[in-house]
DNA sequence: TTAAAACCCTACTTCTTTGGTAGGGTAATC
DNA sequence: GATTACCCTACCAAAGAAGTAGGGTTTTAA
C-alpha cells in the first residue's frame, strides 16, 4: 500500500497541475484546501523539489509550482521519490534492488512471478503521468 | 513490498508443494531447512491452516501438509492471508476496501490509475499458483 | 495407558517506520 | 528593512513488523 504521505503528495500535485504555468501556490493554501497537515506537507513538497519535479519561490508572492510539464512526469517517479520501491520484492526492484537471503534468483519461482508483476505495474505507472491525475 | 513474514510463507510453501501427497512435514524441519525462526513459522503455518490451504496432524508422525492441489491455490490468496491488501490504495482494494477521505472516487484520476494497476497485478497473481513456485 | 511428540494459543518484547509537531533560520521581495 | 514564505533540524507518539517465551492440548505409538 502507498503511504499516507504519498497520497498527500498526489493530492497536492493535483492542485499544482491544475495551476500549471499560472504562478506559484502557497504551501498553506494547498494544506488548507486539501486538508493536509501544514508542516508535513512542507516536507513532502521539499522532497519533490529536490527531485526536480517542483520549483519554489521565496518571499512575498512566492510558493510552489510545477517545474516540468505534467505529461512529462510519470506517476512512477512520484511514488519512488516519496514512497520508495514499487516492486513487491527487493530482489526484483529496479531502483532499490537488494539481494534476498537464501534465494537463488536463477531458480526461484516467486522471483519470476514478481518480475512479471513488476513489469505489469510499471507498464501503467511509467505511462500514466501527472496530467492523468486530472479527470 | 511484501513483508518478511510473507516471504517466509512462500519459502515454507515451496517445501510443502514439493512434498505434496507424500505425508506431513515437521515445522521444525521446515524452519531448519529454510532458516526461518521456528516460533514465527509456527504462527504463519497456523494462519495458512485456518485459511484452509494447509492441514496439520498432531502427535508423533504428525506435521503440516498441503490440503489443496498446488495448481488450485493462486499466489494472490497467500498474499491476502499473510500480508493483507494487494492494491496500492485502500479505495481500490477488492478484499480490504476502505473509502478514502477527501477523494471522490468518481472524479479521481489517481483512483482510476490504481484500478488499472490492481487489475494488472491480479491478472498475474490470480493466475499463478503454488505450483509455479517450483521451477 | 501413558509418555512423548507435535501442534495450538496467548502474551510480551524490541525495533523500525509512519505520521506528525515544534521552532527557529534564511532568502527574497515589496 | 520588515514581512513573507520557504528551508532545515530535531524531536515525539503511535502503529506495525519481527521475533521470543512459555505453557496447554491433542494425538498416537510403544
Amino acid at each position: 500500500m502507498l503511504s499516507k504521505k504519498t497520497q498527500y503528495a498526489f493530492r497536492a500535485l493535483e492542485m499544482l497541475v491544475k495551476n500549471y504555468e499560472q504562478g506559484p501556490l502557497l504551501i498553506s493554501e494547498i494544506a488548507r484546501k486539501k486538508k493536509i497537515p501544514l508542516k508535513f506537507l512542507e516536507n513532502i513538497l521539499l522532497e519533490l523539489k529536490k527531485d526536480g519535479v517542483l520549483e519554489s519561490k521565496k518571499g512575498k508572492g512566492g510558493g510552489y509550482s510545477l517545474l516540468l510539464k505534467p505529461s512529462k512526469v510519470p506517476v512512477a517517479r512520484i511514488i519512488r521519490v516519496v514512497d520508495g520501491p514499487i516492486a513487491m520484492l527487493p530482489c526484483v526492484s529496479l531502483y532499490f534492488y537488494q539481494k534476498c537471503d537464501n534465494c537463488n534468483e536463477k531458480h526461484c519461482g516467486l522471483h519470476d512471478i514478481m518480475i512479471g508483476v513488476r513489469d505489469a505495474q510499471l507498464a501503467i505507472l511509467e505511462k500514466k503521468t501527472l496530467a492523468d491525475l486530472i479527470v
